[in-house]
RNA sequence: GGGGGAUUUCCCGAGCGGCCAAAGGGGGCAGACUGUAAAUCUGUUGUCACUGACUUCGGUGGUCCGAAUCCACCAUCCCCCA
């Protein structure tokens, strides 16, 4: 099977500006494709392990990754898939993120020996002189066609300024420049970058006359049609200090049974045989699939050992099972007084509840227990020695943190 | 530059000067049922010292015994005209 028909069959790609080209250029090892990641936060997601996934899989095919950083991109500010203009970032945050996004990288790209490059568009784009600019390449754009583009309809209603509409430019150039530096003939990217990524094929059609490619990846959606890899308190983050190691586990774990194939197809890199198999899973027997996909996606993203921790904890919580890691909050002597604490005290420091009226509403309907016995006194209170060995608190079916006195 | 409209709690959105911590919906959380799924039903959803108090309706001042509601100025956004 050819890596092409591999992307096909595990549904990774969406849109491609010219299907035989492409695979004849992936297929043989032949393209230098780049992505780009704009470092909007000081942590990659999911969203962007998904990117990283499929460059390391051409990767693995024989082609070149670019890894293209966007500190110079990330200036302006991506309108894609936005209803309202984004924060601006101060200079400082950008370049600390990127930091951040290369150390992440690096983890799941070989970027040894040549074997992969990693570029950060601030080095060409921030210098560039508006004038000479406009002449060069905005002679090349169509002000009309650009309007009609998907990305910056939906803006059109509810306000675009001039700064984001050049968003789409600066990516153009990206591109271009890439072509004409290392011979970069490929672009990847999620679905929502279609109209950037035509751009740059665009300009380089025009510039230089060359034909360079571009292909789009699906994005994860679940069967309601919206973005996966959110929660409720943000996005699921790869640094383990921002999403833990079981945070990021039971994510998975608990993904609705309509998604668990698609996750497992797109985001691992268990053989299409394998995952054929699991297919034909149904009812309760999915559940063995959604371990095997937490499971996957925890050790790719935090090493085997992180997974088989994660995995034994959920084992532990949920079944019956050995004693295993749960998340813990140690307290100190200022959080006792009178050598006392009282339970909403307890919920808030560990973190199971934002405020002691969510704690006192948790424990009224009766979603509160500690080591297995429910709690229904919101006056309950806890003596430091009772704490010392430590105990698990817990609200609601999924919210647990072992609670120890120091 | 001229004219018109908007800004309410996580989101959308209702809101007569007192009965407004503010309708309704969405989302979230908890409970029941389950498979750590979905669907469904129930409860809940500003904070705290919780039969009470405190802080909230873009910002700042003002009128009034009393303001999300009235007035003035400022800010932001949208629409129409130039």
């Amino acid at each position: 099977m050819t890596i092409y028909d591999e992307l096909v069959a595990r549904g990774l790609i969406a849109q491609v500006t010219d299907e035989n080209e492409i695979k004849e250029l992936i297929n043989n090892g032949k393209a230098v494709f780049y992505i780009g990641f704009d470092p909007t936060a000081d942590s990659l997601h999911v969203g962007h392990f998904m990117a990283l996934c499929l460059m390391k899989r051409l990767q693995m095919a024989g082609n070149k990754p670019v890894a293209l950083i966007g500190g110079g991109t990330a200036m302006v500010g991506d309108p894609s898939g936005r209803t309202d203009m984004r924060q601006m970032m101060t200079k400082e945050t950008i370049e600390h993120n990127c930091e951040c996004f290369k150390k992440q990288m690096s983890r799941f790209i070989d970027f040894s020996d040549g074997k992969a490059i990693m570029v950060n568009n601030a080095d060409w784009l921030l210098d560039l002189n508006y004038v000479e600019v406009l002449r060069d390449v905005g002679a090349c754009f169509s002000v009309n066609r650009m309007l009609t583009a998907e990305c910056y309809k939906q803006r059109m209603e509810k306000g675009l300024s001039f700064l984001e509409f050049n968003y789409m430019i600066m990516q153009s150039y990206d591109f271009y420049h890439l072509y004409k530096t290392m011979g970069c003939n490929m672009q990847f990217g999620g679905d929502d970058q279609w109209s950037n990524m035509l751009g740059g094929t665009e300009l380089i059609r025009r510039k230089l006359g060359k034909d360079a490619y571009a292909m789009t990846i699906n994005l994860l959606l679940n069967s309601e049609g919206k973005k996966m890899g959110k929660t409720q308190s943000g996005a699921v983050w790869l640094d383990p200090a921002k999403t833990s190691p079981y945070d990021f586990y039971q994510y998975w774990r608990n993904v609705a049974d309509s998604d668990v194939l698609k996750c497992i197809r797109m985001l691992t890199f268990l053989p299409l045989e394998e995952i054929n198999k699991m297919d034909t899973w149904e009812g309760a027997q999915l559940n063995k699939a959604k371990e095997i996909l937490a499971y996957e996606l925890t050790a790719l993203v935090h090493g085997e050992e992180e997974a088989k921790k994660a995995e034994a904890s959920a084992k532990a919580l949920f079944g019956a099972g050995a004693e295993a890691e749960i998340p813990m909050t140690e307290l100190c002597d200022a959080d006792f007084v009178d050598g006392i604490i009282d339970i909403g005290s307890v919920l808030v420091k560990a973190g199971l509840v934002p405020s002691k009226s969510e704690a006192r509403r948790a424990i009224e309907q009766g979603g509160v227990s500690v080591d297995n016995e429910k709690i229904t006194d919101f006056k309950a209170i806890f003596t430091k020695e009772a704490l010392a060995e430590g105990k698990v608190f817990r609200r609601g079916k999924k919210n647990f943190r072992k609670v120890v006195a120091k």
